[in-house]
DNA sequence: CTTCTCCTCAAGTAACTTCTTGAATAGATG
DNA sequence: CATCTATTCAAGAAGTTACTTGAGGAGAAG
């Protein structure tokens, strides 16, 4: 066996990138993040945590090279450093999902019953959004949505979403979409629009799965 | 915002994957594991801890859904919980490697220079087993060419190396490999065997990436 | 230059991790 | 049944991590 030491030193390093994903407010960061970049006091507020502790765990997810920053003016914008760092969070995800055995109950506690949640599949979308059957609203938070959406897409926050159906005809069929299959967002849209008895159906996973598909996008288009 | 304690609780279930490969000692459990399964003795002697301590990190890996066991007889042996597990492995070990700054000087301490290694792709010794012009070593230890290995290879822990070099005509060609790309067995092979004026080269990655690309594999047929 | 804003750093505490040692246990073997 | 063996558990020392609070610093704006 050659130089334990020095093997002990290689395979740490791996272990750093996961140590670094090994904290549940860093998790979300990197969800939050893969959504398109944002400014540290959004990114406490999305995490709920207190802006130092915040920027300490960015800071953990930099020494990991999982993130870079940029600055733009007063504000420093973090980003994930590329798309393998997304594919990373999706493959840490769904192992979790298939082998944790805890990890069912904790989705049901925190999403609730999603039986009754009609999913549209991603290929299914993009054919109906040529036709222009259907309206498309994205419930993410504003900045999220002004990073990269689904061409076509609405900004319709989570809070807005009352507001916004007043507005609208009743026959037309609703589709929600937000960060991705353990965001709260849409099922919390599709629940509410459906009380109103109009048809609404979540859409499968989120954004981030949308534009690795290569379905169709567009940024910073508030309505 | 919805339930943060329930959010919380279900980032922290993610967490806990990462968090079981958080550890240099885990990640080299995973990676011996990748080729097959072992009992708790021979994984100790393979990251050089105490019995009782593997047997503590494996814990915490089968906590994390990542391993489970197999009795037969009087010993327990371990493996990884599906391909996914090694999947994630793969992905991490790439992220590491493209993103993590120190993580090249790392690999250059623990390997040594590689730059005059040559290396044979997948495909390329796919091809060449056919016609039977080369001689393909296993260089990992004998359990691991026992559960499964390239067919047609030859078990030659590296120790036996030089022994087995004597035997062997000095214009065939030999291709050694390992456990993967961070393996250190086939690099000491290759360049032991170009020492002795043969020609050598190191196949690309090593036996799991091999399987994985369903090449042909065969086990259990000790030489 | 001064002030303000956003972000990071430092110090401190409580809770976890890793690894060691020695004892305990479950199951196989005789 | 008793004995043996491979593995796990338990307790403790040394180090690390997460979060809080308050101070510090870099750049923008006035």
């Amino acid at each position: 066996m050659g130089n334990r030491q020095a093997k002990n030193a290689l395979f740490d390093g791996f272990a750093e990138v996961a140590k670094a994903l090994g904290n549940g407010r860093r998790v979300e960061l990197v969800d939050v993040l893969a959504q398109g970049e944002r400014h540290v006091e959004e990114l406490a507020g999305e995490i709920g945590q207190s802006v130092a502790n915040t920027s300490h765990h960015l800071q953990v997810l930099a020494a990991a090279g999982l993130v870079t920053t940029r600055r733009d003016g007063n504000r420093i914008y973090y980003q994930l450093t590329s798309g393998d760092v997304e594919h990373l969070w999706t493959v840490l995800r769904s192992v979790a999902s298939t082998h944790l055995d805890d990890l069912e109950q904790l989705a049901v506690d925190y999403l609730g019953n999603r039986s009754r949640l009609e999913e549209i599949s991603r290929d299914e979308l993009a054919r109906r959004l040529e036709d222009g059957t259907l309206i498309v609203i994205d419930v993410r938070p504003e900045a999220e949505y002004a990073a990269g959406h689904i061409r076509g897409a609405r900004s319709v926050p989570i809070d807005q979403l009352s507001n916004m159906l007043r507005g609208l005809p009743t026959d037309v069929e609703v589709v929600a979409y937000c960060r991705g299959p353990y965001c709260v967002f849409a099922d919390d849209a599709v629940r509410l629009i459906r009380r109103r008895s109009r048809k609404a159906r979540r859409l499968q996973d989120g954004y981030p799965e949308w534009r690795t598909a290569q379905h169709p996008t567009e940024a910073n288009l508030l309505p």
